[in-house]
DNA sequence: CTCCTATATCGATAGGTATCAATGTCCTAG
DNA sequence: CTAGGACATTGATACCTATCGATATAGGAG
């Protein structure tokens, strides 16, 4: 199955491949990505991202998001920051409101590094 | 899933195509991914499958990879469960040995919906 | 300044989990 | 059959975290 993972094209060599499976991973390489996995595997972060994400202009602030989920705004303000503290949003305070934008470079190394190959 | 929508050149797709960011998760979708990812967000989790992975043959027994690890064998043995469970690794006991395979369409689906799209 | 609203932080709690030592299971050798 | 080795399971412990209510901070309105 993993005839079309060996063909690369030229420019995604690097982005393309998936380390995870070609090679080992090092230790610290291991121990750098798993945060970034953590962070991500959670259901409401999931959903706070691709809300983030899929909203008007690629942000979106609290208060757009509380409202979605069952959760108190606390709750909602700490996911927001584990999302923000590991890279993976962007946050700008603007008046009384912040705002929050997907880092989507940091979303793509991750993806390239699980599974790149399917792209 | 949601293919219809990734009717994309490699290009394209490389570029700009994530389900993740590109439309809100549904709560379903959500819960049904974050078990995979919390599987993969676990240092040792991922020098193990990646281990597998580039293991002469795709596989390898329980004894290969303990080796690797300064940890005890059922704590291996318990990580292994925890990947094998969720799909992520294949497990097939031959003779006295435990042999696992990393099942490679589960891990490129969680690619896929952080930043590929599945060809 | 005072009040209100948006968001963050704090402290407590309940549930999850990585790890170990001890033990169980199952296969093969002899 | 019995012994030994490969791997899994169990039970205990220590740490982590998702969630809440309460409170703090900070900006805008009046």
């Amino acid at each position: 199955m993993s005839k079309s993972l060996l063909e690369l094209t030229p420019v995604q060599t690097v982005a393309c491949c998936s380390p995870l499976l070609h090679e080992p991973l090092s230790v610290d390489q291991a121990e750098r990505v798993a945060p970034l996995l953590k962070a991500l595997a959670e259901p409401v972060r999931l959903r706070l991202l691709s809300l983030v994400a899929s909203h008007v202009g690629g942000e979106a602030c609290v208060c757009d998001l509380a409202d979605t989920f069952d959760l108190t705004q606390p709750t909602i303000s700490h996911h927001l920051k584990v999302l923000h503290d590991i890279g993976l949003l962007d946050r700008s305070k603007r008046g009384v409101w912040v705002y929050y934008k997907v880092r989507t470079e940091a979303l793509a190394d991750v993806a390239a590094l699980l599974g790149g190959a399917a792209r």
